[in-house]
DNA sequence: GCCACGATGTTGTCGTTGACAACTCTGTTG
DNA sequence: CAACAGAGTTGTCAACGACAACATCGTGGC
C-alpha cells in the first residue's frame, strides 16, 4: 500500500516531506490517529525509519503539519461554501445552511483529521503557523454572521460572541456525527433543521 | 505521586482494580490520554507491570472502564441538573440552562475524560455496558425536551430529532471549550445566551 | 573540471511500552 | 491440611520514538 510510483529507489527521495504527509493522512483516515507511527509511514513510503526526522524533528511536528494543512483545506471548503461572500444573493438562511453543510461535510469526510486539528491547535506551544491557519479557516462564518447583522437577519452585538453562540450548534452537530451520536444518514434531514432553528434563535427580537 | 496509603505492601493489593482506575483517571486529568500507560499507573500504584492484566485484559479494557464510569458520573450530574424531573417547578428555559450548565461544567472539569468517553463509546466493538452507560447518561435531556413539548414550550415532532437538534448547541459549546475555541472565562456569559437562543429556535411557530 | 560542503537518508542503539507466558504467593474450601 | 484458584511477579518480545554516527548525493565556489 502506498508504494510510491516505483522509481527504482534513488538515494534521495525527491519530495519525502510531501510523501510522508500524504501517507500519514491516509493512515489517519483509514486506521485512526493511534495507528499512526513514524516508522510505519516511513516503511510505507519506502524509506528508512529515521528518514522522517530530517523533515519532522519529532512526531508532534508531523501531526502539526497535518493539522495545519487540514485547517487550510477546511478554510477553502468554508470559503467555497460561503461562495460570493457579501455579494452572495441567496437569503441568509440558505447561506448559513451552505456553510454548515460545508463544515459538517468536511467533518464527516475527514473525521480523524478534524479531531487531530482541534486537539493540536490550542495545545500549549502550538506553532504560530498552526494557530494562524486555524484562525483563518473560520473567517467565512464570522464574515457571514457580520453580514447577517448588517442585513438585520441577526441580532446585534459582539460579532465574536454571536458567531460563537451560533456556530456552536454547527460544530456540535459535526462533533456528534463524528462521535457516532448522530447517524450520517440522518444528516440531510437534521442539518437544515439545526440551522433553521439556529437562525430563528439568532433573529433580532421583533 | 499517588503512593497508595502506605500499607506495608501485602502481596495481594486488596482492591487493585479500583486503585488502577483512580490513578488512571488522575493521570488522564493531569497529563492527558497520551500520557496514560499501563506500566506507569502500575508503578504509581506500587505493583508490577503485569499486574493490571488480571483486571484489564488490555489497555483498551481499562479505557473502556474509565469511559463507562465517566458516563455514569455524567448521568448523575445531568440528573442533578434536571433536579425534580417533570415536577420541577422552574420554567423550561431555566431547566434547560441548568442542564446545560451541568453538562458544560462536567466537560470543563473532566475534559480529557469526556473526550475519551466519546471516542470509545461508539468505537466498533464497544462493550454493551459502555454503550448502555452512554445511553443512560443522556436520559435527562431527552426527558426535559419531551416535557417541553408537552408543555408547549418546544415544537412538536420526533423527540429524538428535536433533542438532537437542540442539544447540538450545548454539546458544541462544551466541545469548543475543551478545544480551546471558547475561553472558560466567557462561559458564564455565553452559556445562557446559547441556551436562550436555542430555546427561541425550538419554540413552536407562534 | 572538481571538490568541499550541506542537505538528505541510513544503520545502529537506547529506553519505554503493551502483550504474553511461566512461575509464585496466598487464603479459602472441602 | 492439602489442593486449588485467584492475584501478583519476573522475564521476554516486538514495535515505537528519539538520538547519534555514518553514508550518499548534488551543487556552488574555485
Amino acid at each position: 500500500m502506498a508504494t510510491s510510483t516505483e522509481t527504482p529507489r534513488r538515494y534521495h527521495h525527491g519530495d519525502l516531506r510531501t510523501a510522508l504527509l500524504r501517507r500519514a493522512e491516509d493512515v489517519l483516515a483509514e486506521d485512526g490517529a493511534d495507528a499512526l507511527s513514524l516508522r510505519g509511514i516511513a516503511r510505507d513510503v519506502g524509506v528508512s525509519h529515521a528518514a522522517p526526522r530530517r523533515h519532522f524533528p519529532d512526531k508532534q511536528a508531523l501531526l502539526d503539519a497535518l493539522a495545519e494543512e487540514g485547517f487550510r483545506r477546511l478554510g477553502r471548503a468554508l470559503d467555497d461554501g460561503a461562495a460570493g461572500g457579501d455579494a452572495d444573493p441567496r437569503p441568509f438562511v440558505d447561506r448559513l445552511v451552505a456553510l454548515a453543510e460545508a463544515y459538517v461535510g468536511f467533518a464527516v469526510r475527514h473525521a480523524a483529521l478534524l479531531e487531530l486539528m482541534f486537539t493540536n491547535k490550542y495545545r500549549p506551544g502550538a506553532s504560530p503557523a498552526l494557530v494562524d491557519a486555524g484562525r483563518r479557516a473560520f473567517e467565512a462564518p464570522f464574515a457571514l454572521m457580520a453580514a447577517g447583522q448588517s442585513a438585520g437577519d441577526v441580532v446585534a452585538g459582539d460579532v465574536e460572541r454571536v458567531t460563537t453562540a451560533g456556530w456552536a450548534g454547527v460544530h456540535g452537530l459535526a462533533a456528534m456525527v463524528n462521535a457516532g451520536l448522530v447517524d450520517v444518514e440522518a444528516l440531510p434531514e437534521l442539518l437544515p433543521e439545526v440551522v433553521e432553528r439556529l437562525v430563528l434563535g439568532l433573529r433580532p427580537r421583533a
